[in-house]
DNA sequence: TCTCTTCTTGCAATCGATTACATAATGTCT
DNA sequence: AGACATTATGTAATCGATTGCAAGAAGAGA
């Protein structure tokens, strides 16, 4: 055990062939003989050689790591959604790099800095609140195939994203609350200008208008997923005379701040008000009650998004490429719904 | 622009000068002359010239990262330190990679193995249940002073660490308890062989010792930091004869799951029983009832051990340098406790 | 004016792995 | 046996930034 950490030219030297030979056989093991590879793999041990990554990063031009870009790393939806990433990464050699939204906007750099030849080959964007021309600038560097968004995109741009089915996913909800009886739905939204917002928001008004519900305006609440949304939403709904029955929220926190709230002012769920989310964050099942919500597979997401972009690393010029992918999403039924009273 | 990524040289030929002038210039500014300072800063922009990271960190044998290792990457306490260990890295240019120790267990790969020249210069390990011998391995590659421990460590090693105050906060818990006029107060702990587990439960033991309350075997539960554990410990203590009137939760997360789980069956906190947690997570102060708990700045512990690190990595022969950093908790008072009725 | 610092700058080796090209060794077919 | 295809290996250039050393320029002091 030596403190200096072996190269290859040491390994060449214990298995007595040139670097190249131990190049070949560590990256391309069926080009060398049997023999070869034996020694090598001796030699390898013997050494305790390890690859210098800068080494080879410099020759092949390849970072061999991907950067996340989250707009909050506080935020728990998106964790799970790491692991999946990471999962798919890790067992490919890669490694995975996280940065906040937010401190590229601080720290001043522009997003294509992070696309370095060393720091990362590629990106997955799990903010679509990104300004337009930051993006912009990546389209025109041509790092458009590099890049891909989960859960959220940029309308407009040519970004392949992995998303979920959020328009039958708000079909299934609505659908479901009519079944269960409700006339009068409302729905919490996400934050303004919010493109998840509007394709929930969206599917909603046509959901309602396809049951021939009606609509009042006042029954789209405006939000932004978060709790304390929520609780606004609840304070919102309680000043109504002539109170939804059920409220469909654009997330799972949204939910919870709004039970809470009304649970604060009185009123119980389901009894009083049935209420659902979107999500199906690991909380939601222990909420009290237990969240009636919109399953997305955060695992699959996370995993399918490093799938389709290492595809497009690995193969710059493959136009045969899905340029998106939607999961399927899945109605959770639990506590907080049931039949008007 | 150019689709080529400018190189020194690049810079070099426009400003007229030599390479080694534009790398000290770009390293140490102070070296060189104003107006070479002037020109090659014009020479950088006009080529949009950007650091070959590779380059840099295959000569200076640095890999300006820092890994950080945790044992679950869907836990929600983690982001926020995560958040604050890479604020503070990334504001001196370096990057943040992430993976978990599941991960690093399944693709049987070595812990040592990371912190390869150009992987990660050093890591911060926020999991605890990391094997002995996998730690040696560290210890014996005398690598021990580019790993730094946070939240949790592991006895018997010399690793750096920060932590809170967890003997502390847990003395807080108990006296603010008794001070509300429990006498019976019960532990929900973490998981065995936790050193969290064991840190607050023996500060609970002692301080209930130390204020003189009787204290049955069967008030110290045994949980894991879980929801689930949570709602099984709330089981336990709905079976009890002989109920405690006050529970102290290990986490917030247990508290949550014990508090639902006894809403389930009709029980209400603080009225038939005080409950707190600890860590105080963002969805404490949401919670129904909001949840006393104990406060940890989970920003600044990553801020911290970001520090800690990078001062050990600037100057690997300090000897000077504090070895544990302990940051304070506080005490937050919420809905889930009152006096016992 | 001449010598000696002090400040800038350039030259060129270097970090460690990859890979195009050349060469040697082996096997195949007529 | 000779010509050719195939396989295995070595040689050496290369990726792009850093830095020890040396040399030139500028200024200070006698």
């Amino acid at each position: 055990m030596t403190s200096k950490t072996a190269t290859l030219q040491d390994v060449a030297r214990v298995a007595s062939v040139s670097t190249a030979t131990v190049s070949r056989t560590l990256s391309h093991p069926d080009v060398v003989s049997e023999s070869t590879r034996i020694r090598v793999a001796e030699a390898v041990r013997a050494t305790g050689y390890r690859i210098n990554r800068a080494a080879r990063n410099l020759r092949t031009k390849r970072a061999h790591s991907v950067l996340v870009l989250l707009p909050d790393l506080a935020n728990p939806f998106f964790s799970t959604i790491l692991e999946g990433i990471s999962r798919n990464l890790s067992q490919r050699g890669y490694s995975m790099l996280i940065a906040s939204t937010k401190q590229v906007h601080d720290s001043g750099e522009r997003l294509i800095d992070y696309l370095d030849d060393v720091r990362a080959d590629g990106m997955i964007i799990l903010d679509g609140g990104l300004d337009a021309d930051v993006l912009k600038s990546l389209e025109d560097a041509s790092q458009a195939d590099r890049v891909l968004f989960a859960c959220e995109w940029v309308d407009g741009t040519s970004f392949p994203s992995v998303r979920c089915e959020n328009r039958k996913g708000t079909q299934a909800a609505v659908t479901y609350l009519h079944d269960l009886g409700h006339r009068k739905i409302a729905h919490v939204t996400g934050p303004e200008g919010n493109v998840l917002m509007h394709s929930r928001k969206d599917a909603f008004i046509a959901e309602m208008t396809r049951l021939e519900l009606a609509l009042k305006p006042e029954w789209i609440i405006a939000g932004d997923f978060s709790l304390a949304a929520g609780c606004l939403a609840a304070q919102t709904w309680i000043a109504m005379e002539d109170r939804p029955t059920a409220v469909f929220c654009a997330s799972d926190q949204l939910a919870m701040g709004f039970i809470a709230e009304l649970s604060r002012h009185g009123f119980s769920v389901p009894d009083d008000v049935s209420v659902m989310g979107f999500d199906d964050i690991d909380l939601a099942a222990q909420f009290i009650p237990a969240l009636t919500s919109i399953r997305q597979d955060r695992l699959m997401i996370g995993e399918t998004a490093a799938e389709m972009l290492m595809a497009r690393i690995m193969t710059p010029d493959g136009d045969h490429l899905e340029s998106a992918a939607v999961l399927p999403v899945s109605l959770v039924i639990r506590e907080s719904t049931s039949s008007p009273s």
